[in-house]
RNA sequence: AGGGGAUUGGUGUAACGGUAGCACGACUGACUCUGGAUCAGUUAGUCUAGGUUCGAAUCCUAGAUCCCCUGCCA
């Protein structure tokens, strides 16, 4: 698995070994870049492009770019500039770092496409159309008719001219355009002379008021990866087309240009190789920037980081770690066969970072009353339990036990089923680093729930240890002096949505909402020493998150609204009311073997 | 319709003309003070039809299915 490399990675082995960046053999000139629209959040599909650029800059020894295409004031924010930054960190992929290139925004760039802009169409390589955009798209022909402008044979004078007036605001937008002269009959349509620029009045959130028009994604991309050296330029299948237009626009340019600079228009240009690959859909989830943006603006989530949501922040306040994100691409693979993800592969690659990384604390989501008869009132005994049992190292903490206890409704039922082997009448069971108890009896609310058990303890049992006597028991289970517990709320969450591809039935995603995505439980209690400061036992997380297996339960952490960075935010006191996230249920056969839900 | 891509167990991914392998899931069993974890085992695959070859997932031909493309979005 671990030497069996994807096609990316094979085809830059090959172009290390042809020299074609540099020295032959010289690995350090990759020379990757992530170049998201500062225009919405990141969320997981991103991660893998992210993993991708970075994870192949850095085994190589090379370099890797976090660059805000920022082409289009219309929808950008400084907003998600910041939050992307952020994310792009957290994950691990630091472009200031060993392997980083820098931080770049395509909006320094503008003087330079326009510069490349001019020269193109005195090279007779691009013409300034006057066309309306439905004009444009009436005369854009079919697969087998091709397109027509009236202006494309403009003289490059003129041209010039009314692309100066453009720059300069002196046009209305939707007037005019900047169009590259390539093909009008081409069966790939955005070859069909490709709008370069349009007049759009709008202050930009870098460059202010100094620009009215803008490059378009096809003319701008390759620039950008031109004027920062990227070698590979990796992109996602949808581009597969547009490629041939990448490759002619830096062309255009080199055309007449050469290697030393010598001539009429200089040295020719670094001309980047596009790479495209599948993006990454998970089964159950819906990543569309429009339907995120909807779903955050219609409240049917509380926020980009609403710890359901695809984001890298909802991911972040839901409890994954950047590990087992790491994990899961490398799991996934890079390929060009476009696979829906059995999320289960992410939920499996959290279990196992916080299996081996998560502190075991104890907390009761619905508690039930039980006290034991033959254990000393006002009594307090402190129970030593383990930390980590998969990691010994992390030794064990003190837990008080006394006669009255709290333990999950859950694990009692006064008629049980064959195969439950927890608490009912007469039966005994172990409670985790403690005792033996039995049931005697229990009193019941009119409606028939219990609401107190009463047990006895077997003395013998100290520390959950058989006793002599040989007696077995099948259960063990989590427990907390009711007295000492500390109340806390509880959030469970599940997969926002109930289809595996939301909108597939209906046409309408919303339609496969899961109802019952988030179960608030504000009665919950923990051990008490939750609701006090970071415990020696406790990794030292470098996002500050405090993430816990509650026994038997499954992984939560302690939510963190409007997350920043340990270094930006002190890390402040314990939530007043104390809030758990959980990330992931533990895998629970007995759940199964029930049909149903935990 | 024209163009561009893709197709290997239930799922994801290797194999680059020479034994179809790995992971996840599912199922057995062992172990267990978390019905977790761990360990052992089982399960199941080359889109179809031809062809080349001693030998084809891989090369050739034809077909099937799926995805992308007719924004002044990226």
């Amino acid at each position: 698995m671990a030497d069996s490399k994807h096609f990316i990675a094979e085809i830059i082995d090959a172009d290390i070994a042809s020299g074609k960046w540099g020295p032959p053999g010289d690995a350090s000139v990759v020379r990757t870049r992530f170049p998201p629209e500062p225009n919405g959040y990141l969320h997981v599909g991103h991660t893998k492009a992210i993993h991708l650029n970075f994870g192949l800059a850095r085994t190589h020894g090379g370099q890797f770019i976090l660059r805000f295409d920022d082409t289009n004031p219309e929808k950008e924010e400084r907003e998600y500039v910041d939050s992307i930054k952020r994310d792009v960190q957290w994950l691990g992929a630091d472009w200031d770092g060993p392997h980083g290139g820098g931080l770049y925004f395509a909006s320094d760039y503008f003087q330079q496409m326009y510069d490349h802009a001019e020269e193109l169409v005195r090279k007779g390589l691009a013409y300034v159309c006057e066309l309306s955009a439905e004009e444009v798209s009436k005369r854009r022909g079919t697969p087998s008719t091709p397109a027509t402008s009236p202006h494309r044979d403009r003289p490059a004078d003129e041209s010039l001219r009314l692309l100066h007036e453009m720059r300069d605001g002196k046009h209305a937008e939707g007037t005019l355009t900047l169009r590259a002269r390539i093909d009008l009959a081409s069966p790939n349509f955005n070859l069909r002379d490709p709008v370069m620029y349009r007049i759009v009045h709008q202050p930009h959130h870098n460059t202010g008021d100094r620009w009215h028009i803008y490059p378009m994604y096809d003319w701008a991309h390759g620039l950008e990866d031109s004027i920062e050296g990227v070698t590979h330029s990796l992109c996602t299948l949808e581009f597969e087309n547009h490629r041939p237009l990448y490759d002619w626009f830096i062309n255009a340019i080199n055309q007449g240009r050469t290697a030393d600079g010598s001539g009429e228009w200089g040295r020719r240009i670094h001309h980047s190789q596009q790479i495209e690959f599948a993006k990454l859909i998970p089964t159950y989830t819906v990543l569309a920037k429009r339907n995120l943006r909807k779903m955050v603006e219609d409240r049917v989530v509380h926020g980009w980081d609403d710890p359901r949501f695809p984001t890298i922040a909802g991911l972040r306040r839901r409890g994954v770690t950047p590990e087992s994100l790491w994990a899961f691409t490398d799991d996934i693979g890079v390929t060009k066969f476009e696979s829906r993800i059995d999320v289960g592969r992410l939920e499996n690659a959290i279990r196992e970072h916080l299996n081996k990384q998560a502190p075991r604390r104890i907390a009761v989501l619905r508690p039930l009353r039980v006290v034991i008869e033959n254990f000393p009132e006002g009594q307090v005994e402190w129970m030593d339990l383990v930390n980590n049992p998969e990691d010994p190292s992390r030794a064990t903490r003190r837990v008080p036990f006394s006669r009255e206890l709290l333990i999950e409704a859950d694990d009692f039922m006064e008629e049980p089923p064959k195969k439950f082997f927890r608490l009912s009448p007469g039966s005994e069971v172990r409670l985790r680093g403690a005792y033996w108890i039995r049931c005697i009896g229990l009193e019941k609310d009119p409606s028939g729930a219990p609401t107190l058990i009463r047990c006895t303890y077997d003395p013998q049992t100290r520390g959950g240890e058989s006793p002599p006597d040989g007696r077995k028991v099948k259960a063990t289970l989590h427990w907390l002096s009711a007295p000492h517990a500390a109340p806390a709320e509880v959030r469970l969450f599940d997969r926002l949505f109930s289809a595996e591809e939301p909108g597939e039935r209906t046409g309408n995603y919303l339609d496969d909402l899961n109802t019952e995505s988030l179960v608030a439980l504000r009665g919950a209690r923990v051990e008490p020493m939750l609701a006090e400061a970071p415990s020696p036992d406790e990794p030292a997380w470098p996002d500050g998150i405090r993430r816990f297996q509650f026994e038997r339960l499954g992984y939560f952490c302690v939510d963190v609204p409007n997350w920043r960075a340990p270094e930006q935010v002190p890390t402040t006191s314990p939530a007043s009311p104390l809030v758990f996230n959980r990330t992931v249920s533990l895998k629970d056969s007995w759940a199964k073997a029930a049909g149903k839900g935990a």
